[in-house]
RNA sequence: GGGCCGUUAGCUCAGUCGGUAGAGCACCGGACUUUUAAUCCGGGUGUCCUGGGUUCGAUUCCCAGACGGCUCACCA
C-alpha cells in the first residue's frame, strides 16, 4: 500500500507505540523511514557541508538567459516544499532560510539508483543537494541535481500549499509549523530582529550601556501592576517576576553610569488580549542630567532612525489606515486633549465633583476611592486615547497617577511625564524622574494607602530604593518604550501574538 | 471573568430541516524527461472537540465542559 517494491503495509504490531492511532499519511512515512534504513541510508544525517544559499544563487545568475547553464556546481541544504513529479524528471522547490530555489532531478542526472531513492522523498523532508545551476526553458532558476543525501526525514505531513496553515490555534499551538508554511512570521520576526538590533545600535551610538537587571525581584516595583510570584527554596522567600526593571535602572543612575538601557521581557499576572501577553518585551533607559522635554526630542530621533531603518520610509499603512510617523509629533498636554472632548476647560483646578459629573455624563464608570488626577487620566484613557492615530506626545500627567515622576515644575498638581500615542496605542511613556528622596516616601506611602485599600496593583514600598535616592540621585530623564507594540505597526498586525513567536496559551486538552 | 462566534479527513473548507458525511490540496496506485497550485486515470483515508440528556436513532436538537477567535473589563 504504501511501498512501491511490493512489501506489506505496516501493521499495528510495526508502530512504535508512540505513533499507534496516527493517520495513514504518518504511517506511510513510517514505512518509508524504515526502507532508507533497510537500503542503508540513515535518514537523520549528521549535517552537510553547504557551500551555497538559495538568495545567493538567485543573485548571482540573476541574468542568467532562459535555457542557459551557468557551469556552477552549488551545494544547497533545506526543506522540500512541494515536488512535481514527471516520470523520469522530478522537478522539487528547496527551501532554506533565505529563500527557495527550483532542484532538477533526472534519471540523466541521478542515474537510475539514485533517481529510485530521490523519488521516495517526501513534502517536508530536509535534503542536501549538489549540482549546477540553469535556467530552465520556462525562466525558472533551477539546480539540477547530482547528488543528494537525506539529512531528515519527515513524519508529518506539512499543511496544505495553497491555503496553509489558517488555524490560529494551531498556528501558535505549533509556530514551527507556521514558520514553515507561513512566509509572513519569518518576515514578522525579521522586522522584530531588526527594530531590536537598530535600538540597540542607536543607544549604543549615543553612549549608552546595557544593563541587565534582575527578573526575579523581592519587591516588584517600577510599574502598577499584578505581578507573578514564585519561591525560592534555599531562602525561603516569595520572589517576583519582574513587571519593571525602571527601581534597579535608577540605582543605575545614583551609581554613576549616567546613560544605562535595558531590553528585556516583564511580566504581568493581567488579562490576555490582542495586546497584552503576560510576558512582553521593554526598552527602559535612563539619562542622567536631562529632563523630559528633551526625552521628547530624543525619542522622536530614536524612532524615526530605527523605523527609518527596518521599514525603508516614515510613512506606511497600519490596519488599512495610513500612519505617518514623520516628526515632529503632535505635542499637547492630557487636561488640553481632555478639555477638547468633553467640551469644557479641564484643569489642575477642576475639583473631584466637576470631573465625576463629566465622567458620569459621558458613562464613564469611576471607583470610590479615584481622586481627581485619576478620574481626569481615566477620561483621557477612556474618550481620548483610541482616537489619536497620529503620533501624539501627550504631556503632563498627574501626580496621582505617575508615583515615580518628579513633579512638574509650574504645577505641583501633575508630573513632568508624557506618553507617546500611536493608533490609539500607548507605546513609549517617559518623565523627568522623581529625585527627591522625601517626596518619592510619600509617594510610596501614599501607595501604601492605595494598597490597604484594596488596590493589588499600587506601589509596595522600596526602602533599599529610597535609601539610595537618598545618596542623591543625579537629575535625569527615563524612558520605556514597548517594543512588541511598535513591532506590531511596523508588521501591520492586529494582534500582538503575530509579532511574539511563542504566545501565551491555556495547556492543551 | 462577562457577552458573541467557532471546533467536521493531514491542511483549507462544504454539508447533514435527526437516518454515522463530501470537495480541493496532501496521500496511495498507474502514465509522463522543462514543471512550478504540473497534468491525466483510479482510490476517501473520519472519535464530525469532550461528557451527559432527548430520541428507535445524535455529527446535527438541548445542557454542561474544554480549547480558540472577537469583544468588554484590567493593563503596556
Amino acid at each position: 500500500m504504501f511501498d512501491r517494491k511490493g512489501n506489506e503495509p505496516m501493521g499495528d504490531e510495526d508502530i512504535p507505540p508512540a505513533f499507534v492511532g496516527e493517520s495513514d499519511l504518518v504511517r506511510g512515512r513510517l514505512e518509508k523511514l524504515r526502507l532508507w534504513r533497510e537500503r542503508g541510508v540513515e535518514p537523520y544525517g549528521l549535517g552537510f557541508s553547504r557551500g551555497d544559499n538559495t538568495a545567493e544563487i538567485k543573485e548571482r545568475f540573476a541574468s542568467l538567459a532562459d535555457g542557459e547553464e551557468s557551469g556552477y556546481r552549488a551545494s544547497l541544504a533545506g526543506r522540500l516544499m512541494a515536488l512535481r513529479r514527471h516520470g523520469k524528471a522530478c522537478f522539487a522547490d528547496l527551501e532554506d532560510r533565505e529563500g527557495k530555489l527550483q532542484l532538477m532531478a533526472s534519471l540523466d542526472s541521478l542515474g537510475e539508483e539514485g533517481y529510485t531513492l530521490f523519488q521516495d522523498l517526501d513534502i517536508g523532508d530536509i535534503v542536501g543537494v549538489e549540482g549546477e545551476v540553469f535556467r530552465s526553458r520556462r525562466g525558472e532558476l533551477t539546480l539540477r541535481v547530482f547528488s543528494f543525501t537525506l539529512l531528515s526525514k519527515s513524519l508529518r505531513p506539512l499543511p496544505e500549499k495553497w491555503h496553509g496553515l489558517k488555524d490560529v490555534e494551531l498556528r501558535y499551538r505549533q509556530r514551527y509549523l507556521d514558520m514553515i508554511v507561513n512566509p509572513q512570521v519569518r518576515e514578522n520576526l525579521l522586522v522584530r530582529v531588526k527594530t531590536i538590533q537598530a535600538l540597540r545600535r542607536f543607544l549604543d551610538g549615543h553612549g549608552f550601556i546595557e544593563v541587565e537587571t534582575p527578573m526575579l525581584q523581592p519587591i516588584p516595583g517600577g510599574a502598577t501592576a499584578r505581578p507573578f510570584v514564585t519561591y525560592h527554596q534555599a531562602l525561603g522567600q516569595n520572589l517576583y517576576l519582574r513587571i519593571a526593571p525602571e527601581l534597579y535602572l535608577k540605582r543605575c543612575i545614583v551609581g554613576g553610569l549616567e546613560k544605562v538601557y535595558e531590553i528585556n521581557r516583564n511580566f504581568r499576572n493581567e488579562g490576555i488580549s490582542y495586546k497584552h501577553n503576560p510576558e512582553f518585551t521593554m526598552l527602559e533607559f535612563y539619562w542622567a542630567y536631562v529632563d523630559y522635554l528633551a526625552l521628547m526630542d530624543f525619542l522622536e530621533e530614536m524612532v524615526s532612525a530605527v523605523v527609518g531603518e527596518v521599514k525603508g520610509a516614515l510613512s506606511f499603512p497600519y490596519q488599512g489606515r495610513d500612519l505617518d510617523l514623520t516628526p515632529p509629533w503632535r505635542r499637547v498636554t492630557m487636561s488640553r486633549l481632555v478639555s477638547e472632548a468633553v467640551g469644557c476647560e479641564i484643569s489642575s483646578g477642576t475639583p473631584e465633583r466637576e470631573l465625576r459629573a463629566i465622567a458620569a455624563e459621558r458613562e464613564v464608570p469611576l471607583e470610590e476611592g479615584w481622586g481627581p488626577g485619576k478620574i481626569a487620566t481615566e477620561l483621557f484613557e477612556k474618550l481620548v486615547e483610541p482616537n489619536l492615530w497620529e503620533p501624539t506626545l501627550v504631556m503632563d500627567y498627574p501626580r496621582e497617577v505617575s508615583p515615580l515622576a518628579r513633579a512638574h515644575r509650574n504645577d505641583p498638581f501633575l508630573t513632568e511625564r508624557f506618553e507617546l500615542i500611536v493608533a490609539g496605542r500607548e507605546i513609549a511613556n517617559a518623565f523627568s524622574e522623581l529625585i527627591d528622596p522625601l517626596d518619592q516616601r510619600e509617594r510610596f506611602e501614599e501607595q501604601a494607602r492605595q494598597r490597604e485599600r484594596g488596590d493589588e496593583e499600587a506601589h509596595v514600598v522600596d526602602y533599599d530604593y529610597l535609601r539610595a535616592l537618598e545618596y542623591g540621585m543625579p537629575p535625569a530623564g527615563g524612558l520605556g518604550l514597548g517594543i512588541d507594540r511598535l513591532v506590531m505597526l511596523l508588521t501591520d498586525s492586529h494582534s500582538i501574538r503575530e509579532v511574539i513567536l511563542f504566545p501565551h496559551l491555556r495547556p492543551e486538552s
